[in-house]
DNA sequence: CTGAAAGCGCTAACAG
DNA sequence: CTGTTAGCGCTTTCAG
């Protein structure tokens, strides 16, 4: 069995009280018996139990974060941000996979809260009713990542989908498009499906051009396989397309798959641009230019700011984080 | 605060003990009693403190998972077996992203006996004696995931890496290619780097193809950018290879772009055959033939191994998982 | 500067 | 069937 703080005072010849004032860099004791203290604990190997510290000061310097079954590229840009951070600030991190159903997401809540978690980042899923109530009767801090609530007051990190949507179509009508298509996502979505639409929407307004609803079309989600499945869709109900705006990389991808089956050639023939910038935009033939979201920054951030709360009690603002423009290869400049 | 076992004691008139063998389904009360306590239970909305449990039953229900900072996507499907098996089997997972410093490593290790996990799963990662000394002291179940070691005891779930890659080899051969060539990772790696090699060289010596070292170059990771950088390289020192077998399907994919940039047409002028079986490799232009591991079964696997030692007390054997070779097409036969 | 003792929330004998 | 009690390993008053 692991040695105990009794172990290592008996062993020092001082009260278990003074061995944890001195683990806890407490003042109070000579130097000379902290010195036999500290030797003592070398010698046993004595490490102390985080469990039974958890237990009295209520804080177990962990952190629970939910991920809804959402591209797994995606999830571990913003996973290697939060570990990151909270390892550097002195926190584990507990990952729960919710999938798609409440079910689960309901039963980890629960589970986190068993386990006392000291906060909880919830990320690219819409906040319900429900599982804000659990939230609220935990009565521990909640950041929300990739995703916000307009209903609740939940500090959020994300990047402004909207205006992010914009700026790509927008690059692509500097480019010189003007019959610019979108493969949207799942467009009951409220966060990353509508606003992306608007977005588009938006920017070929504001430049005069007109909104064709036939040059939208919506799939599921914002898979790889939907970018495979709607791309002939699109260009079906579309004609001379000459660039298509994709609401995410893994779409973008499908895209370019479907166009390379079409024997359509990107950028020469279509120019896509996609969202996100994961690594597979990189990876892509052609290179893929997409509307980067700095993924791993959000994730440091989101914690950044839980872990804020938690120290200072205090709460903190959202932060919306700016995006950008990754240009590669996969859209043409029409003269 | 959150209610305790004593408030619902109270509420429900029972004394503490009572309320805790309802709770733990044990014998010894009424149906009365169980009503009236469950009655209080749900009233007060109360949730059992894991952390007390916990410090009395000497188990956290959490196991701890280690990766280097391997390909996030060969993690992250890792990760989702092992996420759910844990979660079934009623465990939580804290992950752990070692990078490559063993510093880290080591740290972490501390970590996770402070908080006292169950068990810990090891992954990719070769096993050192300082490792292996901390984890023994540690006295929990380990279960190496994607790697083994010949050194120490340790149960491991892993494919049987040159024989894969002598599949791998040998169906390219099978389609008629003799002049094979083969981007390798780093050869320093005793696990996923050197027995890649000897299988290659095995599957090329079975059929009487000699072995010739200028065919096989070495890169540093598994990396993507391996791919892209070692290709060219490849192909000037070994003229007039018909295929090659990648070490990863991201040096594969690099490999992809690498040809596409140099106007070598996959697989009408090189055939690539990849390894591991990642997401990207269907989503590769054209989709990527590649050696399979079953790494979400792995992940599984792995868990249910240390769930098993967890529960019985015994070891468990090992498991070599099966590999597989998926077809898609970049790979010509040749006639 | 140091120790004794209470108690965090729970489980597990031991009594009754 | 039910309650009392002694800890699990630690932190934290409160005395000295």
């Amino acid at each position: 069995m692991n040695p105990t703080i009794k172990d290592v005072a008996k062993k020092a010849n001082v009260s278990i009280a003074t061995v944890s004032r001195i683990l806890n860099k407490q003042p109070g004791y000579s130097v000379k018996t902290k010195e036999r203290v500290l030797e003592a604990i070398k010698e046993l190997g004595y490490q102390p139990n985080a469990v039974a510290r958890g237990l009295i000061n209520k804080r177990t310097q962990t952190i629970g974060v939910l991920f809804p079954d959402v591209s797994s590229m995606f999830s571990s840009d913003l996973l290697k941000g939060i570990e990151d951070i909270a390892h550097e600030r002195g926190h584990s991190v507990i990952v729960c996979h919710t999938t798609l159903s409440g079910q689960r997401t309901m039963k980890y809540l629960q589970l986190l809260n068993e386990k006392r978690v000291d906060g909880i980042i919830f990320t690219s899923e819409a906040m319900t009713e429900e599982y804000y109530n659990v939230l609220k009767e935990m009565n521990i801090p909640v950041v929300l990542l990739a995703t916000q609530s307009y209903r609740y007051p939940l500090p959020y990190v994300k990047v402004d989908d909207k205006h992010a949507a914009y700026s790509a179509v927008s690059y692509l009508i500097q480019k010189g498009h003007h019959n610019i298509g979108m493969i949207s996502g799942d467009i009951n979505d409220q966060l990353a499906g509508l606003p992306r639409i608007e977005g588009y929407k938006q920017a070929l307004l504001d430049r005069g051009i007109p909104f064709d609803e036939k040059k939208v079309v919506v799939s599921r989600g914002f898979r790889y396989e939907d970018g495979i499945a709607q791309l002939p869709k699109l260009l079906k109900q579309a004609k001379d397309l000459t660039a298509v705006f994709a609401a995410s990389d893994e779409i973008a991808v499908g895209a370019l798959s479907a166009a390379y089956e079409l024997g359509i050639r990107v950028p020469e023939d279509l120019s896509i641009i996609g969202y996100d910038n994961l690594k597979i935009a990189e990876m892509a033939i052609p290179p893929l230019t997409t509307l980067a979201q700095p993924l791993y920054e959000m994730g440091k951030a989101g914690t950044e700011m839980l872990l804020d709360m938690l120290e200072t009690g205090q709460a903190v603002e959202s932060r919306v984080m700016p995006h950008s423009i990754v240009e590669r290869r996969t859209v043409k400049p029409l003269s």
